[in-house]
DNA sequence: GCAAAGGAGGCAACTAATCGACACCTCGGC
DNA sequence: GCCGAGGTGTCGATTAGTTGCCTCCTTTGC
């Protein structure tokens, strides 16, 4: 629960939110058909008069790279607008194992898993990236639900969206095995972030072993053991910081979709 | 897609909607905190009047157990509310392996992924009972979010608690053990549809193997091995369409919260 | 410059879980 | 009565994935 102090020196980018960008909304263990198809950001459906209202409502707290925005087990109350930056959702089960239910990005929201406070938090989250976020409690929530139609809508999809998210992800940890799963994020990262380099696609992922491992639900040294092995059969090579894809069409195979 | 013709003799049980009963709104591989706190379901928060006008505005639809409500991969245009019976929710990979992703009863309303229309079923949806379904297209969806409040709102905690449900069974799916899993369902089973026998908890289940298997992603095979596996060791009997839990104590040891 | 921390990588032992196959049992229909 | 379908019990072979531990390499901070 350390958050960051506001009067702190480096500030992040500016809010991207009023800007209207539109970046992909998430990151997680799913095909980006589920991705690409979801709905606005929340903040798109606004007018510019509008978001300006929600903001105002709102708490504004920067939380910078690796501390945690709310914990599991804590008691919560509303959500977070992420304005900039991304924030890691994920679940400890009480043996210590984790797993990332996804990576948010600028204009979601974060928390719940109630929208109206009551309860504890579920899940935790941890800021991936310095992130500025929005905090709107539940009461205020409430009352820009009845003034704001387009903010009602803009939930109401955006739910839509994260039970889209993560009865996806449900469907992998059930049905694939974790090599398929590794096949499938593989892909999905090449698709969203790799960068074209003479036949190769160039993945420049932040990502450790242990990110990968938690996002397909598996430990640290299958991750390791798999990759390698994929290294040795020329689909991939595995540098510091960064993945080159050689072969996608090797992990379309393992994927099982051809 | 073959559903039942409207015609047939027998008709199941007449609409509990209407009455007003509030049983647990779905059954899956979760910890029933999570279901307990549900939501009122969606059709309490209407009154007599608004659920007639809600009723009115959907076609009914009659669905004899084990037969398709809709089917992964064919188009869809808005949801199915229960108004009896119990559906259930399940996903194939290409693989042919199958995870149910929830047993979903009276009250509560399945189809999607999306509310309006447009997009494919990602996942499939089969009568587990006989069961009586209200289908609302997209477009009355959104005439009833306009012209009924309570409907709108009932809705978003409808959606947020489906959130809740998927990310929960992500939860499990990712951190648990088969055997753990296994064990979180029976407890769930136990206390949902138990009843006291001496001592003992009998479930008078008409669950499956395969069906528990589906539950918590494993092979029939397994759940066959390790229910007999729990019966030598005291903790359970089971029987024909029942199973008689003598030890839940040692189920919730095997879960991991002692 | 050094020390500490964290990540990459490797390896051996182990077990949890799958896969495929088959035999059996019970129930309902003809 | 026989037959077929669907559910259960079991076996052996195989593999997928975990656990625990150890070394090396970078990065970062002092």
């Amino acid at each position: 629960m350390q958050t960051a102090p506001l009067h702190a020196k480096t500030v992040p980018a500016a809010s991207p939110l009023l800007a209207g960008s539109n970046p992909a909304q998430a990151l997680l263990l799913t095909e980006n058909a589920a991705l690409t198809n979801g709905p606005p950001l929340l903040f798109q459906r606004l007018t510019a008069k509008e978001r300006e209202e929600v903001l105002r409502e709102g708490q504004k707290r920067v939380v910078y790279r690796g501390k945690m925005l709310f914990s599991q087990g804590t008691p919560h109350d509303g959500i977070f607008l992420i304005e900039s930056g991304r924030i890691r959702v994920f679940y400890i089960a009480p043996s210590g194992r984790e797993i990332t239910l996804a990576y948010w990005n600028a204009g979601n929201f974060v928390g719940g898993p109630e929208l109206f406070g009551q309860g504890q938090h579920v899940w935790s989250g941890v800021a991936a990236t310095n992130s500025v976020v929005v905090h709107l409690t539940g009461k205020t929530l409430r009352r820009l639900i009845a003034q704001v139609p387009a903010f009602a809508i803009g939930l109401i999809e955006g739910l839509t969206f994260k039970g889209k998210c993560y009865s996806a992800l449900a469907q992998m940890l059930g049905t694939r095995s974790v090599t398929e799963r590794l096949a499938h994020l593989l892909i999905h990262l090449a698709d969203t972030y790799g960068v074209k380099e003479e036949g190769a696609i160039a993945i420049g992922s932040a990502f450790t072993h242990a990110d990968l491992a938690h996002m397909v639900g598996a430990t640290r040294q299958w991750v390791t053991i798999s990759l390698k092995r994929l290294q040795e059969q020329g689909v991939l090579k595995a540098e510091k910081a960064k993945i080159v894809v050689y072969d996608l069409e090797a992990l379309h195979v393992m994927r099982g979709d051809r």
